[in-house]
DNA sequence: GTTATTTTTTTAAAAGTTATGAAAACTAAT
DNA sequence: ATTAGTTTTCATAACTTTTAAAAAAATAAC
């Protein structure tokens, strides 16, 4: 188990992710240009795929995409620094990660080690993935699963029900009303601080993540990656 | 689902923007000037709309802003290299985005479908953005966040109300008797002078910006963008 | 130019909100 | 019924915002 794909024009940079990769024990196999890669995906199955950007014949972008329609095989995509930034945030959801070149070989294996980590340590069916991630933070909403640099942490079920309202409307301010409508229920009528208390519980299950929850004074809070 | 309305004067863009869409599965309709861009939106909705800066008639700028005072349908902007940087740069923020001519259909195409993706198809909280721009000012008002040149501007309940409501009337004379009852209540009965002393506040708050609220001398204020 | 009026700035006290810790109530499993 | 874990309540501490009042500055009127 784990067979990466790595498909880049240069053949530096695919001997240096291959000669890494193979250290940690996964299996590579090589294509030259997203065309190649397409037809290599239709034959063989892979747990990765790392992806450039810039090649001839075809694109990254536009390979992933195809490769998406018939392939769940999570990829990380590969591109200069500054250039295409925009285009990759945008593809970014699509895409399970990104690293910027130059690329430090061993940050390109952590992150390689945490999509498979990811992606295979879930035995769900990969299609009705729903996660959430930003840094080492994931949320799982399908799950029920939040990890936190892959460490898996425990919620109770309200810490859970909280956390997930405020993450699947992240950067919404979300007004205490509305938050409690939404996790307790509209019928709710019992004391006004149990809010409070669960912000707290939830902020110190999600430690150095708790940032991420802003109290909005007068108003409620609001979940944001910075 | 997917409707394009293609805005530019020359025809080989429209044929070719069109040639692409249609392509990858959208419905285009075409304009060739601002004043028919608005003409047509009236009647019509769209998902997307590309729209040439430079237009004669009436520019893509003001037509856009035109529109957006009906719609908020996504807007990608056209401009030929190097000119008019400035203004795309700065009207970047209300628009959803910006292609530099010469442009690569693929390129293209690749912003419309991040652009789509992000407004309509992605489940993300985040097409619901109602976020007012001027120059390095941001408003967003469903996040509640103010940022002036990217950086966030922490703001008080009373201080946000304020400005939000003064925001959204730009422009507008507005009495003290009418900011007092909509940002305090019908029926705040508390001193006078507290209106003058949260308008310091907020003034304080936006910095260089404080002179886009401008005293009316014996009627009140207004929000204004010079 | 002086005076009267309005607006702005400055304070400090008052009022209001949120965070916290601990205990009580509740729930589900044994 | 007991227990372990979860949720809620409540009192209080910590903190922030709002208010009010007075002094200073600016503006308009004379």
């Amino acid at each position: 188990m784990g067979r990466i794909l790595v498909v880049d024009d240069e053949f530096r940079i695919r001997q240096i992710i291959r000669k890494y990769a193979e250290f940690e024990g996964y299996t590579v196999k090589e294509a030259v240009d997203g065309m190649q890669a397409i037809e290599i995906c239709r034959k063989e199955e892979f747990d990765l795929i790392i992806m450039d950007v810039m090649m001839p014949e075809l694109d990254g972008f536009s390979a992933c995409r195809e490769i998406r329609k018939f392939r769940q095989t999570p990829i990380i995509m590969l591109s200069a620094r500054g250039e295409e930034y925009d285009k990759i945030h945008g593809f970014e959801l699509g895409s399970d990660d990104y690293v910027v070149k130059p690329f430090s070989p061993k940050e390109l294996m952590m992150r390689v080690n945490a999509v498979i980590k990811r992606s295979s340590g879930g035995n769900l069916p990969e299609n009705a993935k729903d996660i959430f991630t930003y840094k080492g933070l994931s949320v799982d909403f399908s799950a029920r699963i939040v990890t936190i640099d892959g460490e898996r942490i425990d919620m109770t079920p309200k810490e859970y029900e909280l956390f997930f309202y405020m993450v699947k409307n992240k950067g919404l301010a979300l007004t205490r009303e509305k938050l409690i409508s939404e996790v307790w229920g509209y019928d709710f009528f019992g004391d006004e601080r149990t809010l409070d208390t669960h912000i707290k519980l939830l902020r110190k299950s999600i430690g150095e993540y708790s940032k991420c929850i802003v109290t909005l004074r007068g108003v409620g809070y609001r979940f944001e990656t910075l």
